[in-house]
DNA sequence: TGTACATCAGTGAACGCGCGTTCACTGATGTAC
DNA sequence: TGTACATCAGTGAACGCGCGTTCACTGATGTAC
């Protein structure tokens, strides 16, 4: 057999697909708890029973969904994060923030499948983990090349809990060598930060009082920025 | 008639709120898009028609419960910020972010029927916007006081774009004369976070990192605090 | 190149379930005289 | 205090719907000789 597919496994291949994006536009119509396998193969002019055949349950064809969903976000921050300069730190926070945002605006339904409520009855397995850490991966890469880079300040930050400056600094040695816990811990509240501005203005509590939530994004990215204590890298050749 | 009520309308007022209670029960068990009449007519012993004496349809249901949940979590706040002396405004951010935050974990579904994911099909009508609005009110007057104590110290903020100035000014003059456009834009982006860190923890997205979401959330509340510039007020009496 | 058999995608009917909402009704509670 | 009528809570049956999943089946595709 080797590289070379039958038409069997071709069609195999291709029906898949088109079962999850038929189920992903059925998750934006009906939410995640609604949606529907027979409302999918309906869509695709199957019988309803004729998914199984794909997908052992409704549960695995959700899975599915949720995985994408991370790896779709995480390639957005990874492709973003990767299109800046490595030294300069400012412009990838910026550049990860913005594609997380505009990944989430672009597929609202999809980002509250995993970064809203849960899904009611719905336990995830051990494979969501490694895509849901992606976009985390990024944001520690970026932090990690910060710090060699000279690219932190220290800021005066008032006295933490110790079991804080504890775990952060376990979590330090862990992915962030050279980073001290303080500003682990900045990074940490900077990256629920974003998460929280985010959903926020998706789930609809910014109507009314804010005028445009991007320019409020745009702001929030300077200001965590700095709360971080991410700076110009000293090695940055700055022409202007 | 005047203030003396009849059985009939006695029954009625304990029975509307058995109802509420029942639909809040089945609430945990199926998320907000899994709320069922049959459900909860059946937990009273009811006939599934009977709800309709009390609740035109599911919808004006789930209506209550989201403002229930409002004002809930908004009566935390309210409570928490005013157990402490006025002139502490430390103390209340602290307070009130600890209010919000057990309040969430101690009703998780209503917390996410709030401020989680939006509930599809539902559109919500304007008579939640008044409870939606408690917390923020909160946060907003503790701000104000901050001003007004003095207990508020300017931040070297990085330049902001002119537009959040701007609206941040127009939002200022409306509810929080004497607080300057940075500073408000720093109160928004503090109060997403809290909101952000707290769907973080209750979504399930810090297990595996973070080994105590509660000495995370602490750390979070001091270095909110020192973000938005909030200090102890010039006028407190401190007795050591 | 041809044949026999195994694999597997898709069918269609069925099971058993739950849902929101409507409607004509019964019988108890409340009101006006 | 008693009677006639109006109000309204709750019933039970029904409508029409959608759901996930199972199962025996047909017929096309793939494989081994």
């Amino acid at each position: 057999m080797g590289a070379v597919q039958t038409a069997r496994q071709r069609a195999r291949a291709e029906l898949t697909r088109e079962i999850v994006d038929a189920a992903r536009r059925n998750l934006v119509a009906e939410g995640p708890s609604g949606l529907s396998l027979r409302a999918v193969a309906r869509e695709l002019g199957m019988v309803s029973s004729a998914i199984y055949r794909y997908f052992p349950s409704r549960d695995d064809l959700l899975t599915t969904l949720i995985i994408d969903a991370y790896d779709a976000v995480g390639e957005a921050a990874e492709r973003a994060d990767a299109g800046c300069a490595r030294e300069d730190i400012i412009g990838r926070w910026a550049a990860t923030s913005r594609a997380v945002r505009g990944w989430a605006i672009a597929h609202p339904h999809e980002y509250a499948l995993v970064y809203g409520s849960p899904v009611p009855g719905y336990r995830a397995p051990e494979d969501t983990i490694g895509p849901a850490s992606r976009v985390t991966n990024v944001l520690v890469g970026l932090v990690c090349d910060a710090a060699a880079l000279g690219a932190l300040a220290a800021r005066a930050t008032p006295s933490l809990p110790v079991a804080m400056v504890a775990d952060a600094r376990r979590l330090a040695d862990l992915v962030l060598p050279g980073v001290g816990p303080e500003t682990l811990t900045r990074a940490i509240v900077a990256w629920t930060q974003l998460f929280g501005i985010v959903s926020y203005e998706l789930f609809g509590h910014l109507v009314g009082s804010v005028e445009d939530p991007e320019v409020l994004f745009e702001s929030s990215i300077v200001l965590m920025a700095d709360f971080i204590g991410l700076r110009e890298s000293r090695r940055r050749k700055v022409s202007r």
